[in-house]
RNA sequence: UGUUCUAUGGUGUAAUGGUAGCACAACAGAUUCUGGUCCUGUUUGUCCAGGUUCGAAUCCUGGUAGAACAACCA
């Protein structure tokens, strides 16, 4: 009986429509019962949190199936591809959390692909067209007008098959020849339009040197590699759906209907993230990286994973959006504050709490004894008590956050000002008793006195007080540089606003000149920090209580600390105090 | 004026012919040695018009709106 309330509640599992299928499949015992996807990255650029997406359908559906999932590299076009680029993305792909069953590269199937296109040509389904690209593009015709034939597509098959074999000798220059299949110029599909199925390149590719010359096109390698891999399900992007009776009339071409109708891999179509105040294209932030625009691919403001993770992002909390987001057949365009809740989630579970003074003016407690230092303690997390403490040093002279103190303030600020108790984390009740003001009116002390009865921890420290602060003794505490990160853009939909600014006619580069944030990088100098962050791992996740959750930067000395803020704390003084 | 695809609160996503639910956001409150977290509550939705059905977000028809497709890119 239980088993079947077991059964029940597992099947009302909201899947979404890929997993869904998937399972359908398994049930039906498609494929001999086999789950096999891949994770086909090109390899030049870095992974963007929209891989993310596909990474976790790819390897997760394995994962959960008994299925295997191989990383494969479609470095179809030497062109633009590197090996810098191979070693990122089997990097990133780790740091999320996922390990491949194996390798694989396009390039590897290089020759069984030349031997295909080789009986294509024999079997009179694909032909050498010496036009140029500027003609061919003009016979394609419009999606809304048929094509004209290429006045080679009848050429004898004994030709075609010479200039073929010829091209891939280095006989003839780049762009002077190509191979196309031979389908329909006046298909309603603009794809089976007699496609260009291999081109000339003489760029040396990054694993095969200069063993080609000619290279297959995307739709001429995809959806046989992955017949050759036995790839069940070929999961990709919306943008491919028009692809997709291409990519089975290669697969039905291949098979010459040797196998049975279910031995093959299926293509399957979602949607892509779009993330407000993002722009995902790789084109794009080649361009910025290029151009100097950001310091670099893994700039704590690039959508990059490489970016998430030096801002501070966990690879949990990636996941977890991605979780949240689902997959559908919907061009949605995801808030980035839902990101924001997910990365919050996971690092109040996950950040040591620290004190941190990012914009400081001295307080003084004036009745507390001058060379006194008292050892406090500081709870690491809340939230999991394995955590641990530390200890942090109070004594007369401290720092406290400028904003924390106002002479005249209104009701509801439950913070530092004349004659008003607020309770200083982990010390002290104080009481502020007034402040000094250089020439400019600029505050530049305050003062309080502490009640001795009050600290924490003692009996009588459970007095209420509104407010709790945080502060830093001036001299146990060291300096420190923190960068504050805020939206790169500032259109909620550069992708959009981009392709407008260019149909009027900027260039990439000056349209995005154009939507860029100026102030999304501000970097506070004049910072302090407690001691107990000077000797943390580069990465480790913080919380700078009552500020944010911060990490520490890679290039970070121990003389030169750096942190990065991921994410503000949710902030509901700040909507109050703007009312 | 082609083909293909899509449409559920502000955003995203469930409901697979049977009570429109969840998350984020927003708002209000309670708790708090973080104005954080946790907790409670509130507001807001099936693009439109027909049809099928006892019953439609779901199926059908027609609109409307949006997207993708015309690289020797992937």
């Amino acid at each position: 009986m239980s088993e079947i309330i077991t059964n029940e509640a597992e099947g009302k599992k909201n899947l979404n429509f890929i997993e869904a299928m998937v399972e359908k499949d398994l049930a039906e015992g498609k494929n001999g019962g086999r789950v096999q996807t891949r994770f086909p990255p090109e390899p030049n650029g870095y992974l963007h949190i929209g891989h993310a997406k596909a990474i976790c359908l790819d390897f997760g559906i394995a994962e959960r199936h008994g299925g295997i999932c191989n990383l494969r590299f479609d470095d179809t076009n030497p062109v633009k591809e590197d090996m810098e680029y191979v070693d990122a993305i089997e990097e990133d792909i780790k740091w999320l959390g996922f390990h491949w069953d194996n390798v694989y590269y396009a390039s590897d199937y290089f020759q069984q692909l030349y031997d295909f296109a080789i009986r294509l040509i024999k079997e009179g389904k694909a032909y050498v067209d010496e036009q140029s690209a500027e003609k061919i593009a003009e016979q394609k015709g419009t999606p809304t007008q048929p094509g004209v034939e290429s006045p080679y597509r009848n050429r004898p098959v004994e030709e075609s098959l010479d200039l073929f074999q010829r091209m891939n000798a280095g006989e003839f220059e780049e762009g002077s020849m190509t191979l196309r299949a031979k389908i329909d110029m006046a298909n309603s599909n603009m794809h089976f339009r007699d496609p260009i199925i291999y081109r000339i390149l003489k760029t040396p590719h990054h694993r095969t040197g200069t063993k080609w010359k000619v290279y297959p096109m995307y739709d001429f390698a995809h959806g046989q590699s992955d017949y050759f891999e036995g790839v069940t399900h070929s999961l990709c992007t919306l943008e491919f759906v028009p692809h997709r009776p291409l990519y089975d009339l290669f697969i039905d071409w291949l098979k010459e209907g040797k196998d049975l109708d279910d031995n093959r891999p299926r293509q399957t179509e979602f949607n892509k993230l779009n993330l407000n105040y993002t722009l995902m294209s790789k084109r794009n932030l080649l361009i910025l990286v290029k151009e100097g625009l950001v310091n670099g691919w893994d700039d704590p403001r690039m959508p990059t994973l490489c970016g998430f993770r030096r801002r501070g992002y966990s690879p949990e909390s990636i996941r977890k959006f991605v979780d949240k987001i689902g997959y559908t057949t919907y061009d949605a365009l995801n808030e980035f504050s839902l990101l924001e809740s997910a990365v919050r989630e996971d690092l109040n579970a996950r950040a040591t709490r620290v004190s941190a003074v990012l914009d400081p003016v001295k307080l003084i407690v004036t009745n507390y004894p001058e060379g006194k230092v008292e050892e406090m303690e500081a709870i690491n997390n809340p939230e999991d008590e394995s955590a641990g403490s530390h200890t942090i040093e109070f004594s007369r002279e401290l720092w406290m956050e400028r904003d924390d103190f106002m002479e005249d303030a209104p009701k509801k600020f439950f913070r530092m000002t004349p004659g008003q108790e607020v309770r200083l984390k982990n010390a002290y009740i104080v009481k502020c008793t007034g402040c000094k003001k250089d020439a400019d009116g600029k505050v530049i002390e305050v003062y309080c006195e502490y009640d001795p009865n009050t600290k924490s921890g003692m009996p009588e420290s459970n007095r209420k007080v509104k407010g709790t602060l945080h502060w830093l003794s001036q001299a146990h505490c060291l300096p420190a540089e923190v960068r504050l990160y805020d939206r790169l853009w500032e259109v909620e939909n550069p992708r959009d606003e981009l392709a407008k600014l260019k149909e009027q006619g900027l260039s990439s580069l000056d349209a995005m000149k154009q939507m860029i944030n100026p102030d999304s990088l501000k970097v506070l100098t004049n910072c302090y920090v407690e001691k107990y962050l000077a000797e943390q791992k580069p990465l480790s996740y913080f919380q700078f209580q009552r500020i944010g959750y911060f990490n520490l930067d890679p290039d970070s000395t121990p003389d030169h600390l750096i942190f990065n803020r991921t994410v503000s704390l949710k902030d509901t003084w700040n909507k109050i105090k703007n009312k």
